[in-house]
DNA sequence: TTACATGCAAAGCTTTTGCACGCAG
DNA sequence: CTGCGTGCAAAAGCTTTGCATGTAA
C-alpha cells in the first residue's frame, strides 16, 4: 500500500529505521476502521507476532505522531485513539459525552469556524480531526429525563 | 455567595446531602482559576481540612457533572480538568497541542458552527466547554522547525 | 561495527472501588 | 434511627521508563 511506502521513506528521511514491528502498527492501523485503541492495534500486532511488546507499540505510535501519520485523540473514557491521517478523508467528529458516539462531519461544515480561528487567533484549528463534545440527538432526550445517580458521565 | 445556595438547593431537591466536603469543593472551584485539576482542588480542600480524601473529591466532581454544575475536559495530558458553569459566562476553547495553551473564545464566534450542527445533525454541541484542539499561533512557526526526535506531543 | 529499537519487567499516575464507620436528615 | 457519604487502603487501568540484548544500516 502506498501509505507504507511514504511511511518508509519519511522514517529514512528522518534518520530512523524501518523495523517489522513499526511496518505491522502502521499495517493494524489501515485495518482497523478509524480510531483504534491501543489495545485494539496491540491485538492486530500481536496475532501477527506474538512477541511484540505493548511498549513498542507506544513508541511507534509516538513515533507516528512525530511523523504526522497518525493523530490522536483522548475521548476522556481513558483511553487515547489514534487515527491514521492518510487514508480517510479530512474530517472531524461529534462526540456524545453520554453514550460516547462518535457522528462524522465533513470538513465543510467546520471550515467556516476554522477561518475565522485562524483570522481571529491565529490559530489553527485542527482540520484533520476536530472533535466536539456535545450530546446526540437520541440521548438528549433520554439524559434530560434520567434520575440523576451515581451515573457514568463518560 | 450565590452558587453555594443553589448548589444547596439541588443537592436538597434530588435527595443528597449536605456535607463540609462537598461544599469545600465547590468552593476550592470557586478560587481556582478555571480549568482545576483534581491535584488543585485536592490540595485547596485539605488546606481546609487535611482530613479529605482524593476519593471523595472525585466523588463530589461526579456528582457536581450530573447536576451540571462544572464540566470537564481531557485535555489528553492525562489529568481531567474541571470547570465551574455557574460563574463564568459560556466560552469555549482553543487547545494548543503543542504548549498546551488554551485561548478563550466567546460564544458567539461559535454559535453558527453549533446551530449548524443542531440543524443538520440533531446534535447538542455543548455550549458551555466546547474544546477545539490544534496550534497557536506561536507553536505554528517553532513546531514547522523544530527537529523531529523523541518530543512529547502532549 | 555502531547505536537505535526492542522486549521485559517494574514503576508511575490518575482514577476507581470495597468496606466499616460516622454523620446528615 | 437509617442509610448516605466519607476515609482508608488497596486495586485497576493505561502509559512510561530503565536496562540489557538484538538488529538495521
Amino acid at each position: 500500500m502506498c501509505c507504507e511506502k511514504i511511511f518508509f521513506e519519511k522514517l529514512h528521511d528522518r534518520g530512523f529505521r524501518i523495523t517489522p514491528q513499526r511496518e505491522m502498527v502502521l499495517d493494524a492501523l489501515h485495518h482497523i476502521d478509524g480510531h483504534a485503541t491501543v489495545d485494539q492495534i496491540y491485538a492486530r500486532v500481536r496475532a501477527r507476532s506474538s512477541s511484540v511488546d505493548v511498549s513498542t507499540v507506544y513508541r511507534t505510535l509516538e513515533l507516528l505522531q512525530e511523523l504526522r501519520f497518525v493523530a490522536s485523540v483522548d475521548l476522556g473514557d481513558g483511553q487515547r485513539r489514534y487515527e491514521l491521517l492518510t487514508i480517510r478523508g479530512p474530517h472531524h467528529h461529534l462526540h456524545c459525552r453520554s453514550c460516547g458516539k462518535l457522528v462524522r462531519v465533513e470538513c465543510a461544515e467546520v471550515q467556516p469556524l476554522v477561518n475565522r480561528l485562524a483570522q481571529v487567533h491565529g490559530f489553527r484549528a485542527e482540520p484533520d480531526h476536530l472533535v466536539i463534545p456535545g450530546f446526540c440527538r437520541e440521548c438528549l432526550a433520554a439524559r434530560d429525563q434520567t434520575p440523576v445517580g451515581k451515573r457514568k458521565v463518560a
